[in-house]
DNA sequence: GTCACTACTCAGCGCTACTATGTACCAGTA
DNA sequence: TACTGGTACATAGTAGCGCTGAGTAGTGAC
């Protein structure tokens, strides 16, 4: 992955999933191969897991176990009432960011 | 600073001041009250000077002393020609993650 | 029986921003 | 003279996040 993009995601892969769980409980795996359908082809399945427990450890999901059809069980992570505090002040600093970079791009300065 | 403010400045903080040098050299200082006036109020002084030195190492910028009327000499530091390809590399990176997050706040997922 | 896919875990690393502190020059003022 | 405050740069140490690389395990197909 390009080195840009590496530092540009920390921050922002995290709200990112978190944002993918909004009303869409998911597990692991799925999150992994969802974010590289959405482009992010390079992320690393150890990042996603990584990230997965330190959401849990913040105490912004819940978490399921759930016998899966195809290999071992599933930990199905979904978004709870801090998650959801925590996505929108995500939003608004996300908002912040966007707002200054975009004039910088089309302004000039 | 809000931590989730600091996690995502990684990676755009450096493309935000590369933007801000553009056809406007400036020094250190100047960079950081600017930032400042641009709403990042919490931004460190050493945040700057250590990203500046990184940039100068990095050859995306020339760098000329000038004298002050007020205080030590200045650091004058200017966007050269790999720092404008770098930049440009920013703008794409940067590009495709605030679309990516875009869509994902308007159509929930 | 081994290959491929599913599914999760973990140790160690590199990079960036923050914290905290220090140096130094100058102007105003009490 | 001494002190305060604004200007200007520098750096050692810390924390957080994503990546690398490797490992464990269950399932089904060939």
């Amino acid at each position: 992955m390009g080195k840009q993009m590496t530092e540009m995601l920390k921050g922002t892969l995290e709200g990112i999933v978190l944002a993918f769980l909004t009303g869409n409980p998911a597990y692991g795996y799925e999150i992994t191969t969802w974010l590289r359908s959405q482009g992010f082809t390079d992320i690393a399945e150890g990042t996603v897991y990584a990230l997965l427990v330190r959401i849990e450890k913040n105490g912004l999901v819940d978490v399921e176990k759930r016998p899966s059809e195809k290999g071992p069980p599933r930990k199905v992570y979904s978004l709870n009432a801090d998650g959801e505090k925590y996505l929108e002040e995500f939003w608004t600093t996300w908002g912040f960011l966007a707002e200054r970079l975009e004039s910088l791009r089309t302004e000039g300065k």
